[in-house]
DNA sequence: CCTGAGCGG
């Protein structure tokens, strides 16, 4: 599971969005897109931990929180695509449905 | 990189 955190102070860092989401569960990775064409930050970012009870806790909490003088937008983020791509399928994933 | 859109390779 990732999660989506938006409205990111400019001034965050990927190791800043790590200690904030250790309060809740072990980070496993930190994605913090910047523009490819001139590499600025475009104030959001991607966590994602080992135990997904704790995301969804770190989600309730940190959503809507004020950090580094910015208002925090968290949710789940959307999975970027399955890294299956020869010949196969969609995942197998359970869906919510 | 000096910026404000919310979803990346």
């Amino acid at each position: 599971m990732t999660i989506y955190v938006g409205n990111l102070s400019f001034q965050a860092t990927e190791d800043d969005l790590r200690e904030v989401f250790a309060e809740y569960g072990e980070v496993s990775r930190i994605s913090l897109p910047t523009d490819r064409e001139t590499g600025r930050k475009r104030g959001f970012a991607f966590v994602e931990m080992k135990d997904e009870s704790k995301e969804d806790l770190a989600i309730s909490e940190l959503d809507g929180a004020e950090w580094l003088g910015r208002e925090l937008k968290v949710n789940k983020a959307k999975p970027r695509e399955d890294s299956r791509g020869s010949g196969g399928g969609k995942s197998l994933s359970n869906s919510p449905y």
